[in-house]
DNA sequence: CCTAATCCCGAACGGTTGGTCGAATACTCC
DNA sequence: GGAGTATTCGACCAACCGTTCGGGATTAGG
């Protein structure tokens, strides 16, 4: 990690960071300003760089938001493609993908914090949002599923039901800080406060069918 | 309410706008752009004014973003300070502080939304996230209570618990939308899903009396 | 009419923005 | 020691930013 693989070694000028090096810092300044307020002189503060060295990397500011949310996006999406995202039974399908967004939060924080936060100003970020409702498209049809086969709640709206489920793992990278607790812990938590509720649980968690 | 009281009317040129009215106008295009990308021109396009207009009005853009978070903040506030929110057992008042929040937000939505998008760049901002933090505080002992007294499920840390619940609660500014629900039958889903879980209701819904 | 008060505008200000450009630097390969 | 290439910098630019200011328009009261 830390070593430069001598195979790889171009020549001319040593960089003096990787480009996933650059892009988490750049991600650590548009999270803590936020996107618009952060000038290209304070991405060139917080690197030791300046701005214009920017434009040798990218094409621009609005690029450098584009590879971040990239990263969100393609993660998130890799969810639904794993095996247990899509054979069983879709209470246990949702379940597994309910616990792996949270992991995919955890682990990408930065960048899904960013991806959540995108307004539709500029082309990059409209198409982050056309990603994220097709996203939640394919989410609202596997809850529909659930409901289907019997094992999630009909009496609500699935459609209200996807977006407050998801609306609770998504507010996760507004208060998620690492070292407070531990990722698994808080996918533990989201999936029981999920599918059980904030009620004790009065009788112990019986798997039925005896 | 759509009456200019006789007894209150002042000299000079009537406004084109309450101050209520352009509040509005300033809370849409904040929450349409973000807070840092809508510029002064904007807001002047928006209503028809100048952007030096503006400046007989408000000490300048940064105090119209404190002007809507106030009304978010002291909404907020005043759940808190109801009846049921004070009396009866914690579970009970934790309902209600959640039903009513839900409603606030539904009222209130574009003034809330700003409000949880700050990120203390500037003093109001931070003044912003301060109340914020104080009403976090409110809802994370109601919580504390409601699991001391033995109505809400003791086996997950209590912190989480606040933040996913009302992390739901809040993600609701991320996608309500007036028109499509009704803005009871989201408070309702709300609270059925935060103490009942998504799972299918095993018996059916008896209320005992018959 | 006049006066005082309120609201609004056009023009301009200094500062900051995202972005450009040519040159300097430091490396590999020969 | 070149030649070629990747990286970095400083100086610069036009455009836009939030804000200021002097003055004009429109009202109520006298």
């Amino acid at each position: 990690m830390t070593e430069t693989p001598a195979s790889t070694r171009r020549p001319g000028r040593p960089a003096r960071f990787t480009p996933d090096e650059l892009l988490a810092v750049v991600a650590r300044e548009f999270l803590a300003r936020g996107y618009d307020a952060t000038s290209m002189d304070d991405l060139g503060r917080a690197t030791g760089l300046t701005k214009s060295t920017f434009y040798h990397h990218v094409a621009g500011k609005e690029e450098l938001l584009r590879l971040a949310v990239a990263r969100a996006v393609d993660a998130l999406f890799a969810v639904l493609d794993e095996p247990l995202a899509n054979v069983g039974r879709a209470v246990d399908r949702l379940e597994h993908v309910l616990r792996r967004s949270t992991d995919v939060l955890v682990e990408q924080l930065p960048y899904v914090t960013l991806l959540l936060r995108v307004r539709g100003n500029t082309e990059a970020e409209r198409w982050a949002l056309s990603r994220r409702r097709e996203f939640d498209t394919r989410l609202s049809a596997l809850v529909q599923s659930a409901i289907d086969e019997g094992d999630v709640r009909a009496d609500l709206d699935p459609r209200l039901v996807t977006r407050l489920l998801f609306g609770m793992v998504n507010s996760l990278v507004e208060w998620y800080r690492p070292g407070v607790h531990d990722g698994s812990e808080v996918a533990d938590a989201m999936v029981a406060l999920a599918f059980g509720g904030l009620r004790s649980p009065a009788p112990p968690p019986r798997r039925s069918r005896a």
